[in-house]
DNA sequence: ACAGAAATTGATCGAACGATCAATAGCCGG
DNA sequence: CCGGCTATTGATCGTTCGATCAATTTCTGT
């Protein structure tokens, strides 16, 4: 049982991080199974050994990405327990920034799902968005009643924060063959932009 | 040739319009001339009779969106010709929001294609975005050199008008499960939301 | 060391893919 | 009313798709 998980473990890893690669470029339509298993070197039917099917291997994908992501959110709400609204807020974002910047594939798959309404996009927004979503959101609720954020629909406002975050890095590609940048934007300069969109003050200690 | 290009314009931009919302949901792999060809009622065949094949086919997609999306931008941009750099600008954002309302697929089909460097995303850089973006990233440096609109990165500045705008719209059917909401946001709200953005003062005349 | 379970492979299925082409239907100028 | 072009169709090619399955290799517990 130790080894099998061992052994099975990185292939099953290697195969899903492969396969977040593909379902980020060129969507779930798009990927086929026999490329990802040539990215990883393995047989085709070892993709669906593991995972019973194409679309059980896409949710084992977003599962992983989800999973991470969520404690590490935990973490910096944990972190920033005893801050005011706004900042715990502001403490969020800039994790949202910086895990946009570290994987840029996560606002890639989710901008691909999220554009139609399918039965992958029921599980996930059930499954994985919801939970998160409805938090933050509440936040910031809280805080515009509090008048410490700008007026304005709250999950247009959230939706800002997702999109000013991803956007920039998951559109990379098109920014460099515009601008030759090779380097993309410090998440700080991100965050600064958030910070003048929800109006919230600068601390003055 | 007069009956020609009307017959064929019929068929022709019943074709275009079809595809456009299969590349959009799906992306150019996922998409299938056979599926497009359904939707419109026709062969297969005679798609690429009128598109010697896949990629022209959503070459043509791109520029018909194109064409009369850089129409409207340089109408917007006559009837702002007296305004101040930031008016000038917030009225070509209002113009952005407004496109991305009307046709989500616009924003859609560029965050597909912007996400990994193929021959389609350099041809669509060369030959579409590349002429309209260069124009209003100087916009904004101009605006940050009279010190009228937020300083930093023109070009990370520039993106997040666009997704703030595109988003928005685009990713409808997430939030719509999310939420439960069936109207997306007003225009106006989001144009609202770009202001806060660049830190451009709302004219008090 | 060996039995049994788990992991991995190669062959193969029917369906759908993009593309090609010959045949036909529809139309317009004369 | 017909001759010639255009638009449209249906059949078909080779390829690739997701999936299934039996055979084989690799690992593990004892």
């Amino acid at each position: 049982m130790k080894a099998r998980t061992r052994a099975a473990g990185t292939a099953r890893s290697r195969i899903i991080r492969a396969a977040r690669a593909r379902f980020a470029s060129v969507g779930f339509e798009g990927a086929s199974t026999r490329q990802i298993a040539e990215d990883v070197g393995v047989a085709q039917s070892l993709l669906l050994y593991h995972f019973a099917s194409k679309e059980s291997l896409w949710k084992a994908v977003m599962d992983d990405l989800f999973v991470s992501a969520r404690a590490r959110l935990d973490e910096a709400e944990q972190a920033s327990r005893d801050a005011t609204i706004p900042e715990r807020l502001m403490a969020v974002a800039r994790l949202i920034v910086q895990l946009a910047a570290e994987q840029p594939d996560i606002h890639r798959l989710m901008t691909i799902e999220g554009r139609s309404e399918s039965d992958r996009l029921r599980w996930l927004v059930e499954r994985h968005l919801r939970p998160i979503h409805e938090k933050y959101i509440a936040w910031i609720r809280r805080g515009q009643r509090a008048r410490l954020i700008r007026s304005g629909d709250p999950v247009l406002l959230y939706y800002s924060i997702l999109a000013i975050a991803g956007t920039t890095y998951s559109l990379a590609p098109e920014i460099k063959l515009l601008t030759g940048t090779t380097s993309p934007p410090a998440p700080a300069a991100v965050e600064a932009l958030i910070r003048s969109l929800l109006q919230i003050e600068t601390e003055a200690p």
